[in-house]
DNA sequence: ACGACAGACTT
DNA sequence: AAGTACATGAAG
């Protein structure tokens, strides 16, 4: 499963240092241990002294460390895996969220609803490690983009990758990457002040859409933007803090600037910020195949990325105002929503803005301040103490049982919250408009599994 | 389902 | 000489 054994195409991909295979494999070198991208700027390594990987942590558990000019640990991820395997896929975005930072892999394997030992199994199979080898790797490489990118201090790095003891640490870098954190951060220069991190995409990145469509629906106090750039508040599990993204199309990637009362939590919230931004989508595949269904029929924005929002109770709230009303209405009640029940968090060089109200509070408080129908209110409720009595209320397909939500509210989280690839918008008002514009019906089946991206190409052409 | 053991983790 | 920063062995 690690190991490629296709080797002509991987072969003629590296030697013209293909980058859009950048991500797709990664070339492991036996007479050096050293893995790198296809696009590594060294000079080519002989073919018979050569092995093709499918993953970084495939080349990294077989020994190899990452090569200091192409880093292949910040090239954009692999995305074989994506759409099939929900179990296996869920499990390794809640390791990304820090799932196994504090909790064990049978607390893991509960959420997940499969036995731990399953658990084991499926990551066996697709990764070739364990969930926990993988975390730890996962944080690793963190680590290693926080020594090249931040000022933090090797022990501060430590504790912001998820780790709980720096003697730790240090061991689990050298297993790792065969690298000790001294030895990473030597090779740069860094620059002290805010800290700033990048994000590396497959271009391109259709990043004005991306803007757009959140400028237009900007809750004041809770999020801000200006032509470049879009920053918010944010809280994950009990830290709080607000980032600020823009694009650098030159250099692929976008620029991060996180602040955060409680650090623990920076790997974490830099992967939800990776996930919501849609950083890691295999853009060209989803672009040939829609293209291919719309050829000519509308004005087809390549490279889009489905722009999310912070988390599933977020986008619940923000769904539930949203309907039956126009979309400048719904604005301005969830505005009302976070004003009103949304606790302070102060922001440097701008003041008090608002955090996003968790539910505990929305079921502590009542909503009279708000003018709309009362079972709307009932409806946003039932949805907070839904968050505060299941003990897994991200799993969107279970609030078909909550009274006052449907399934276009459920679909509209999925998209925007969940992140799920492949969920198509039916009888939305939007769609059918887009869809009657259009010359011919076009063949929705045939737009698998990507017609989430497919719901937002017609939404941009209104 | 259970115990032995390996190795992950903290101090 | 004392303090800081990092790496690593020993023990539980």
């Amino acid at each position: 499963m690690a190991i490629i054994q296709d080797r002509k195409k991987c072969e003629r991909a590296r030697k013209a240092r293909d980058a859009r295979f950048d991500g797709v494999f990664f070339i492991a070198v036996k007479t050096t241990n050293i893995y790198c991208r296809p696009i590594c700027p060294a000079g080519p390594p002989l073919e018979k002294n050569v092995e093709y990987h499918d993953s970084a942590i495939s080349a990294a558990s077989a020994g190899y460390r990452p090569c200091l000019r192409c880093r292949p640990d910040s090239a954009p991820l692999s995305s074989a895996w994506r759409g099939t395997q929900t179990s296996f896929h869920r499990g390794l975005e809640l390791i990304h969220q820090g799932a196994l930072q504090t909790g064990s892999i049978q607390d893991l394997a509960e959420r997940l609803g499969i036995s731990d030992r399953y658990l084991r199994e499926l990551f066996e199979k697709n990764l070739g490690t364990s969930p926990k080898k993988y975390a730890i790797y996962q944080q690793c490489l963190f680590a290693k983009q926080l020594l090249h990118e931040s000022a933090l201090s090797i022990t501060q790095v430590a504790y912001s990758a998820g780790f709980n003891s720096v003697r730790r640490f240090n061991e689990a870098m050298q297993q790792q990457l065969s690298l000790s954190p001294r030895q990473i951060r030597k090779s740069d220069k860094i620059v002290a002040g805010k800290l700033k991190l990048k994000l590396y995409y497959r271009p391109p990145y259709a990043w004005q859409h991306c803007l757009d469509f959140l400028q237009h629906r900007v809750i004041a106090g809770l999020e801000w933007s200006d032509t470049m750039s879009y920053s918010r508040t944010i809280r994950h599990a009990d830290a709080k803090g607000y980032f600020t993204l823009q694009n650098n199309a030159k250099h692929n990637h976008l620029e991060l600037m996180v602040h955060l009362d409680d650090y623990t939590s920076l790997n974490p919230v830099t992967q939800r910020i990776r996930a919501i931004f849609d950083v890691d989508a295999p853009v060209a595949e989803i672009d040939t195949q829609l293209a291919r269904q719309l050829a000519g029929q509308i004005d087809y924005l390549p490279g889009l990325r489905i722009p999310g929002i912070w988390d599933s109770f977020e986008a619940g709230v923000r769904a539930i105002l949203g309907q039956q009303v126009s979309v400048r209405q719904a604005i301005s009640l969830v505005t009302k929503f976070v004003e009103e029940l949304g606790d302070e968090i102060h922001v440097d060089g701008l003041g008090v803005k608002k955090l996003f109200p968790a539910p505990e509070t929305v079921v502590e408080y009542s909503l009279d301040f708000f003018r709309m129908p009362q079972s709307r209110k009932d409806t946003i409720r039932r949805l907070a103490e839904h968050y505060l009595s299941d003990e897994n209320p991200d799993d969107i397909d279970r609030w078909i049982d909550i009274k006052g939500i449907g399934p276009w509210t459920i679909n509209y989280v999925k998209i925007r919250a969940s992140k799920d690839p492949d969920v198509w918008l039916a009888g939305d008002a939007g769609i059918n408009n887009a869809i009657k514009k259009l010359s011919a019906e076009p063949n929705i089946e045939q737009t698998k599994p990507w017609r989430s991206y497919l719901t937002f190409q017609l939404w941009n052409q209104l």
